[in-house]
Parts: structure tokens; C-alpha cells; sequence
DNA sequence: ATGAGCACATACATCGGATGTATTGTGCGC
DNA sequence: GCGCACAATACATCCGATGTATGTGCTCAT
């Protein structure tokens, strides 16, 4: 094995093993260098291939640290890795979120606060009733944020955000294409939210279904 | 932005141009690096960093290429990042499978054909009637890879792996210190292949949570 | 005594070149 | 025609030097 590889697995070990802990400094990389008996060209190979996947984070000037590990941070690279992935593949992530979203947001409604709620409704509130279509999107993916983030599970809502980059260019298309994309897009949000209000699970999930699923139908009959 | 990061960009632009397809192989590095603007070092490192995550394929005396891009390739990076989780974190993880499994297995019911289910058939045969605790951990692991690719989608598929392999440990633990857990997974995954060859969506979804809520509540008693 | 600035030490960023090593293809000899 | 040796190619690794951003501590004016 190379020996860049070797370091990765090294420091892959040292964090596992606790060694190092989130938000841990490593030695300067001349040290780091020398102790794991490798150049220090070589070893900044592997903290850049590290750093690209967030789990070191490298400041100039000051040092080099163990990121905070959340699962939040790590899925982030997800997104990275789903960019290339052309429009045929976009469809079967698509199909993905199809079985996350609904349960998500069937999660959020035992467990959605009040006070969420009506940051939910506010932003819908703002949104107006005729948006552009950019601001559209954007609304969109933040209210479906809201929601998952409201599920209390952090996994889930970092993969579900990864899912959903790829086919924001998707649901831009559609925007443009579909007249009344954007009035039923208002009209669906507007049922997942009442949905929730009433605590009302299973409501939530079919409406958050019905919602993925016309995306999804639209996009395969365009393909 | 620092020179690395823009040749990470840059390259990661080539592919998703499409000025580099899949296989492509990429100029050697002293010409790419010329073509950047940086230096052989610096770009070493954007090509590691793309190598780590599947992105290129990097062969001494050869050249670089770029990789199928295939979900599959791409998403093994997941379980990298995965394996820097700690096993409170594992809890989410493997709610968020709990949710992909049972659909997973309830898209193949419609979908899996004669001969995967003799194959999935002749392996439960295989193991016995009292395997090994690693022999249970690596058939089941099979087993469900078996059925989720039957589900059609390798995104899905993909993303299973990735979460599962966290999970692997948690099972052995489980399968060291629950006498009974042996016989019961034997038992729910006879129940599952069974649900399939019905092709019963609804039961093999409903075993499939069962399995998967098994392990989880049993993780969840024990941190 | 306190705060603003400045100078220095530190650590990463980037570069150029030299040398080692694995792979591939080619040409020679049998 | 087959196989082996050698040369060309391309990545692997290292060293040393210089640039640049950051943090720190000291000085000086208020």
C-alpha cells in the first residue's frame, strides 16, 4: 500500500480509536510527518484527501484539527459525491428520497414543537402567493428541512439534504415547464403542514409522498 | 481559495461537463498541472483527495482515470465515513435503515426474479441450522444485499451497504450475548424469503421492520 | 491600567527538482 | 511464433526553499 494510504488509515485509526477526539489538534505537519515516517509532501496528500470528507479541518497559519465529526458535517461530502452523477442516475436518488421524506416527516409530526410550526407556517406566509420560481425552490427546500430537522434524527436529515441538491436543478425545470407547478407545490405544502398541526402522522406521510411522487413522475416522463 | 481546492473544482467540472467521461484517462500529471496553473505537488494533492472518494482511479506506471461514477463505487465512501462514527451516533444510523430496508424488500417482492430466490433459498439452506456467530453475521449481511438488489434500484442498494456496515458490529455483539438471536434471525429471514416468493410487498415489509426493529430496540437496551 | 498596533514566531501553502518504482510496450533472440 | 530483457512512461516519494495567513505577546500612547 502506498504510503499515503497507509497515513489515511493512521489517522482514520487514531481518530476511531480516540486517540484523537473531535476538535483535537494534530501535530504540525512536520511532526505528524516524522512520526508516521513519511514525507511531508506525501502527508499532506492524505490530510487534504481527509479534509475533502470533513473529517480534518486545516487552517493556514494556525493548524490542522479533527472537525466536529457530526454526522451533519460528514454526509455534507455526500452532496460532493452525488454531483456527478448524471440526470438518469438523478432519478433512482429520487427514488430514495421517495421512502425517506414521508417517513420523516411522519416522524416529525409526534414530534414537531409548536414553535417550529409556526416558523413553518410563517415562512410559507412569506412566500406570497405567487413567487418566483426561484424563491420557490429555495422556500421548498427549506420547508422540507424544517420538517426532517423536526424528525430529531440527524442522519436522516443530512442524507435527505444530500438527496435533495441533485434534484433541485430538477425541480427548477419543472418550474419552468409546468404552469401549475408552483400553485400545487403552495397547495401541498400547506396540506403537510395542516397535517402536522394535527399530529396527524399518517396524513403527513401521504402527503409528503403525493409530493416527492409528482416530482418523480414528472421528471421519468420527460427522460 | 487555495490552488488545490480549485484544481479539485476544475476536475470535478471536467467530469460533470462531460469533457471527462467515465474511463477517461487524465493527461499526466505534469501536463494537467501545467493546464491548471499549480504545481505537481499541489495537484498530487486534488487527485488523491478525488481518488479517495472513487472519483478517479489513480495507477502507478499508468495513468489517472476517471471511475465508472457508478453509485455503487461512489457511495462505498460512505461507509468510510461512516466507520468515524461512535455508537451513539449508530443508533441513527440504523433508525434511518430501519426506514430503507422494509422498502427496499417490499420493491422486490414485485420485482425479484425465480432464480434470485433459489439463490437467497440455497444460502439459508447453506448456513444450517446452527451456524457460527461470524457465519450468521456475513449470510445475513449477503442476505439482505441479495434482496435489496433485487429492489432494481443500486442507489438504494448502495446506501443499505454503507449503513449496514456500522451495524455489523452491533450484530455480532448481539449475536454474543442473546443465545436465542441465532434461531430468531434464522427464523425472520425464512419469513422474509418466504413473503417474497409469495410476492407478499406488505408481509415482506412488515418482517423486514420486524428484523430490522430487532436489532434496533436490542441496541437501544444496551446504551 | 488599558487598549490599539506592530513585530515575530508558528504552521500551513506552494513550488521546483531529483530520485525511486511499477507498468507497459517493444524488439531481439531463440 | 513465443518469451524474455530493456527502454519508455507515469506515478510515488522525498528534500529543501520560499510565500502567506494566523495567533501571540510586547510596546506605546492614552
Amino acid at each position: 500500500m502506498a504510503v499515503t494510504d497507509e497515513a489515511i488509515e493512521k489517522i482514520k485509526a487514531m481518530i476511531v480509536s480516540g486517540a484523537l477526539a473531535p476538535g483535537d489538534r494534530l501535530p504540525k505537519e512536520s511532526e505528524l510527518a516524522a512520526e508516521l515516517g513519511l514525507s511531508r509532501n506525501s502527508l499532506r496528500e492524505a490530510v487534504r484527501a481527509l479534509s475533502l470528507i470533513r473529517i480534518l479541518d486545516v487552517r493556514q497559519g494556525d493548524g490542522t484539527y479533527v472537525t466536529s465529526l457530526d454526522p451533519q458535517l460528514l454526509l455534507e461530502a455526500l452532496s460532493f459525491v452525488v454531483d456527478f452523477h448524471r440526470d438518469d442516475t438523478v432519478l433512482e436518488f429520487l427514488a430514495v428520497r421517495r421512502i425517506l421524506e414521508p417517513a420523516a416527516t411522519a416522524m416529525a409530526a409526534s414530534r414537531i414543537e409548536e414553535e417550529e410550526l409556526n416558523a413553518l407556517s410563517a415562512q410559507l406566509d412569506a412566500l406570497g402567493p405567487d413567487p418566483s420560481v426561484e424563491a420557490l425552490v429555495a422556500g421548498d427546500l427549506e420547508f422540507h428541512r424544517g420538517i426532517v430537522r423536526a424528525s430529531g434524527n440527524s442522519v436522516l436529515c443530512s442524507l435527505l439534504d444530500g438527496l435533495s441538491g441533485p434534484t433541485t436543478r430538477a425541480r427548477v425545470w419543472r418550474g419552468l415547464t409546468q404552469e401549475d407547478a408552483v400553485s400545487r407545490t403552495l397547495h401541498e405544502h400547506r396540506a403537510i403542514l395542516a397535517a402536522l398541526r394535527d399530529r396527524d402522522a399518517e396524513a403527513a406521510r401521504s402527503w409528503a409522498t403525493v409530493h416527492v411522487a409528482s416530482v418523480e413522475q414528472w421528471l421519468r416522463s420527460t427522460l
